[in-house]
DNA sequence: TTCCCACCTGGAGCACACTCCAGGTCAACC
DNA sequence: GGTTGACCTGGAGTGTGCTCCAGGTGGGAA
């Protein structure tokens, strides 16, 4: 079983080291184990719940939702269903996020096309 | 010559009056013209600038990199190769967003399929 | 004339998501 | 034995981008 020192947590998920603990505090990462000298030992698990907090994060969750997102995770299987409605409306978030992007990116492309017409 | 009351300006820009106020405070916003009793009265140009304004922010561009861009454009027409620069650099981390976000999506539907899966 | 309402100003306060700090522990290397 | 470096804790501080507030003005409806 791999275990991860807080150094190689940080290098494996790219959040900082101050990011990991405060996700403990909050309760958006359960308990990390600690060895004997109480420094913290990243499981697999850990990992890879980690990725999945990332990704929320970066498509724009906002941390209360993902506190949501993982009181059902850790309530057990029967939540699942709750889960796929979660990420679904996150999904349909994202998606109008990318949609509203690309109309944006075409106000800018109109805008420097304009420039260059008029340089 | 069209002019446009503070309420009407919230209206067609979408940001709100203390927005509004807050970018003429930064510089965003060149001072707004008043009328005798010292009530703002937007221009045609004000609206067209914070149509710019709020594209250029909804896309994430922060307050700081807006102000620069505000200033070429204050700078008059010598800066248009500065502006179109501006403009392309973040073209590019508009693309870069999307496409972070168009794979992000794919992490979010493998989950919930994996979640159907297991129901 | 009295009321309300939209608006004004300067400045304080706030939500979010970290980030930093002080003071301490422990293991390992010199 | 001493020093270094990674890590610990609780709590304070920070940056961004607004948002709210107190106290005041001016114009129009009742």
């Amino acid at each position: 079983m791999t275990v991860y020192t807080p150094a190689e947590a940080v290098e494996e998920t790219g959040f900082s080291l101050d990011t990991l603990r405060y996700y403990e505090k909050i309760g958006l990462l359960e308990r990390v184990t600690r060895n004997a000298s109480g420094q913290r030992r990243f499981t697999q698990d850990d990992i890879g719940w980690l990725g999945m907090l990332r990704c929320l994060r970066d498509t724009g969750m906002p941390i209360a939702t993902m506190l949501r997102f993982a009181e059902l995770v850790r309530a057990g299987d029967h939540t699942i269903p709750d889960r796929i409605k979660l990420l679904e409306e996150h999904d349909r978030q994202v998606q109008a996020q990318i949609a509203n992007l690309a109309e944006r990116q075409r106000y800018i492309h109109n805008k420097i096309s304009y420039y260059r017409s008029v340089m």
